[in-house]
DNA sequence: GTATAGTAGTTGCATGAGCAATAATCTGCA
DNA sequence: TGCAGATTATTGCTCATGCAACTACTATAC
């Protein structure tokens, strides 16, 4: 028995320890590579974003969520984004940041103004509060961000991150 | 006024716009790259995630954690894992997998069986079922994975990908 | 050999978030 | 002008998941 392996597969090695998976499903598999850069994006996320969160509650009481509604918020003009734009900066839905901001609210950290062109909407607006708490989170979560995430990268490698990630993806 | 940025602020045009932010607070601030590799860290895995959950409820009644715990089963040495071994891999806490390993066993998708030289151990151990609800969920995934993810990248990028996602994150 | 520390897995509890349905309002076209 | 269809935001519902507490068992040290 020359090969051992084509000698029970008939010449076919692959197939022994794929047996009865159709080639369809083999033909659709990853390569190696492929499944590198995707598990290792999920992985990554899942561990930097688990860290930072526990960090975050630990020394500022706010979720990640949050502290980005508020980032968001003292970011924009007048400290004030529309529920629907806040959603799409903030990467929730529009059911999840009527309920974020409702804590928010409920913490006075931010406002409802209603719109004035469109009485359908509402302005979510950073209170003095609200402005505060962030500041007061801010130099620690940096840190952390970097810590657990930047600091990985040299600076033209996060030059790189900062280019691939930003690439846009198909919408459908 | 031949600077009218400097004409108002004395001399340090950054003080206008972030009055009353503290210098540990602006110097903490990301730095443009730092932000936009960040954010578009959290951008992408915010939008691949949900579409690809999206997508994979509706063609196969399943979510990214649970085809992650039948995948990572189906490339185990038997078919099977440690409880603790599978929470690792398919990123989940404790808690976490025993609920979606009771959720799949109701589903009889994988099996629960006690470890002979651990008796507070188990393995979850992949169905004839589970295999075949994953070979079935396996090609449209994967075309998802890849439309919505890898093909945003050329093949020498996606080797970069891979290599900066993998690199180790610090513990603490 | 027994006690003490550590580990595996499960459960109670709380909660953040999405989808689908709803109400209010706006827009555009007949 | 008025009605049909889109859009804004909220709510009901459901559910996946983490933390902390707990039980059962193992390993280590004396």
């Amino acid at each position: 028995m020359e090969s051992p392996v084509d000698a029970e597969s008939g010449g076919r090695p692959e197939t022994a320890a794929v047996a009865g998976v159709p080639d369809s499903v083999l033909a659709s598999l990853l390569d190696p590579v492929e499944l590198r850069a995707w598990r290792g994006f999920l992985t990554r996320y899942a561990r930097v974003s688990r860290r930072l969160e526990a960090d975050l509650i630990a020394r500022s009481n706010l979720h990640l969520a949050e502290y980005d509604v508020l980032f968001q918020l003292a970011k924009a003009e007048g400290q004030r984004l529309r529920m629907n734009e806040l959603a799409d900066r903030a990467l929730l839905s529009r059911a999840g940041i009527t309920r974020l901001v409702d804590r928010l609210a409920a913490d006075e950290l931010v406002g409802r103004v209603k719109c004035d062109s469109d009485a359908r909407g509402y302005f979510a607006v950073l209170t003095a509060g609200g402005l505060a708490r962030l500041l007061d989170a801010t130099p620690d979560h940096m840190a952390a961000v970097r810590h657990f995430f930047l600091e990985s990268f040299t600076a033209p490698e996060l030059a790189t991150v900062a280019e691939l990630m930003e690439r846009s993806q198909p919408l459908d």
